[in-house]
DNA sequence: AGGGTTGGCTAATAGGCTTAGCTTATAGCT
DNA sequence: AGCTATAAGCTAAGCCTATTAGCCAACCCT
């Protein structure tokens, strides 16, 4: 009898396509082994325990956000950064529904930390383009990533009735960011 | 041996305090059942599953918030009425981690659709008060509902440090959204 | 008091996670 | 090529949760 040649790698990635297909909620050992051709057991050679995987790919998801943020928002500055970095986080939304999800409510832990920094950093690096006073620049960080982050979790959860002007309202929301961190980037007023 | 007197909202009401102390996800048929000093079976006299109680912890989730907003805002027109309602909105959470944990995700269905569609309605008074022009109406409530809806799961799930300053930066984000809705409230340009 | 309703029970099934221990494919060495 | 040590995948089994079936007694109503 052959052997499959599973990888931890493997097993997470099997767990990702489990996810965006079925939900994150269907993300379960025996789902996972049965879509490797493999019995139950056999993924805890790989892996320690369910809530780890669940653990790997939030990281993974994490870390695939990071870079799509990072790539999308490479060479643009302000305005442009912002609704290139608003517009990559939805897309990977839409086109990953369920490795978006395994973020959501796991951002502690000590290995997704790291992931989730890179997320962070290039919301930071957006606002940078904004000249916001050191004063307000956590809170205008928390601001945005609260937004694009409700937007995505509502519009993940079907909140909105999935008609075409979510599109529209997405943009708009990108022109409210716009021009409320463009006020804020000359008068350091804090609270 | 006498009768626990056990009623559906009773059921619900052990899940709402199990979601709150223990989380969202501790909230199971045994648990529950073991709060209640009643076997497990039992349950079922009262409710058809745990989807079922899951369904009816939001929906009373939902609701309790729909009341809160409501009462807080009572009264209160424009900066002042986001205000209240963005502070009870906060408030619930951080009292009822679990129970706001339930509504998240699970904003389809039915009956939660009534309870949710206060929550909203009570959104949707909040922005009346800034003469919002018509078209943009729809933009601007889903915007909001997303700010808030954001900061509240990304702090429920620890996602902040908790500082003090987590504090300040609710304000700081009120602030924002004040400015930004006061600015669109005159003129009616769409996107 | 008596009778029907129904709430809570025990017993049992199905399915998910996890551990223990076996077997043998496979990599690496000689 | 043959030998060996490692480890991948398997079966068997335990535990826990959800759920159903069927019993029995507590309660309500008259």
């Amino acid at each position: 009898m052959p052997r499959a040649g599973l990888d931890r790698a493997t097993v997470v990635a099997a767990a990702a396509e489990l996810a965006d297909e079925r939900g994150f909620g269907q993300v379960t050992m025996s789902l996972v082994a049965e879509r490797l051709g493999v019995r139950t057991p056999s993924l805890y050679k790989h892996i320690d325990s369910l809530a780890e995987l669940h653990q790997d790919l939030a990281t993974l998801a994490a870390t695939e956000l990071g870079d799509a943020l990072r790539d999308a928002t490479q060479g643009y500055a302000g305005r442009d950064a912002l609704a290139a970095a608003a517009r990559a986080m939805r897309s990977y939304l839409t086109g990953h529904p369920g490795r978006y999800a395994a973020t959501i409510g796991i951002f502690t832990g000590p290995e997704l930390g790291a992931a989730s920094a890179r997320v962070i950093e290039s919301l930071a690096a957006v606002l940078r383009g904004y000249r916001i006073a050191p004063a307000d620049r956590t809170h205008a960080l928390r601001t945005l990533r609260s937004t694009l982050h409700g937007f995505a979790t509502i519009q993940n959860a079907a909140g909105f009735q999935w008609n075409a002007d979510t599109d529209q309202s997405f943009e708009w929301l990108i022109d409210f960011l716009d021009r409320g961190l463009a006020q804020k980037s000359l008068s350091s007023k804090p609270i």
